[in-house]
DNA sequence: GTCTATACTTCGATAGAC
DNA sequence: GTCTATCGAAGTATAGAC
């Protein structure tokens, strides 16, 4: 409500053209950047015309909020519904790990660096997303008899998530060395926690 | 050797211009992204005219090139002269926690992300600068007693990097829940795995 | 809902004078 | 080493016809 009301016309929300154009910046955003993201390659990526993005979406920063939203509210489902089937701790790491979306993500990242309707957009998802995990891996850690001062979830799900992100942005660099090592350290210290599961 | 020679002049590598250039392009990648490094604007921070950036760099990629291995020099030689006075994992840990230019090098790495010439430059440096850190590393948990079998270095450093890395990156969001707890959880197993190293 | 046409800005890069 | 002048391409955004 602080900037001019403009009058322009605004396509609807559920159009499929607009979903199309949103689909197109996805792809260009993973393949080559934030900065190719751009309304003239966004429509020649979904074969439609420059001036339909501005139909779409009043500015750019507009399409590139909704591009998130679009994704993370995505994201947090996928996640809610995995853990409902499969509460446990490698299940928790797997989901972690699998993302494959790390590239999308990093970009919005930096997009978020300098533009702070997209930052404040991401900081309100990342919250909500980790509140979500810390619940789920509370739930796995009490399940394998680890206390809370023994083991914070929170600290755990720093950890998880500093991992896979290392991993995942080493991978689209080309390095990989001690991945494989890393992951399979991972995967034993938690099949450890679940035998002593077992166990106790 | 692959493109054309090009025989446009180009200035110095040892010219202060050049060196107040670079500076600025570095001001701007941190604060703006690297979408604002721009001939024009580079010039602008600088005080200078835009012509000059051509003058000394054949393209944008070449400053992007050479702005990267200026700081990637920079971080490593700091790297190496601080372990020289104290090759503890506390010490360790604190180099990579503290680093400040986490934006930076987040913006590299978007860019790297299509920009082939700059992301095989990040792959070796990443290489290198993991090389010295798993060595040290592995060094200082030799002094704590832990044998690689028991915790492979080089998981220590991807486990460190990775939680370096995601509260480097949430603090720039604004997101810092649990960020306090880790920090002391790691810090409190390092001290007791030191302790160990004073018993053993 | 999609098109043509268009205004205005900024970009990378080069040639050539001084 | 730095300047003026300039090109062509690409960017955001808007107005108005169909």
């Amino acid at each position: 409500m602080a900037t001019a009301p403009s009058s322009r016309r605004i396509g609807s929300r559920d159009s499929k053209t607009r979903a199309q154009l949103l689909d197109a910046a996805e792809r260009l955003m993973g393949e080559e950047g934030y900065a190719a993201v751009t309304s003239r390659r966004v429509a020649a990526a979904a074969g439609l015309k420059p001036q339909l993005v501005h139909y779409y979406f009043r500015t750019m920063d507009d399409l590139f909020l909704e591009l998130f939203r679009r994704g993370a509210e995505e994201n947090i489902g996928q996640f809610e519904r995995a853990i409902a089937v499969d509460g446990s701790l490698s299940h928790l790491w797997r989901l972690n790990a699998d993302r494959g979306g790390a590239a999308v993500t990093l970009e919005f990242v930096a997009l978020g660096n300098h533009r702070k309707a997209i930052r404040a957009e991401i900081a309100r998802y990342a919250e909500r997303f980790r509140s979500a995990q810390v619940e789920a891996v509370r739930c796995a850690l009490a399940d394998s008899g680890i206390h809370e001062d023994q083991l914070p979830a929170v600290v755990a799900v720093l950890a998880m998530t500093g991992l896979a992100q290392v991993l995942a942005l080493e991978e689209t660099l080309g390095v990989t060395t001690g991945h494989d090592i890393t992951i399979e350290f991972v995967e034993r210290m938690i099949t450890e926690l679940a035998d002593r599961s077992g166990r106790g």
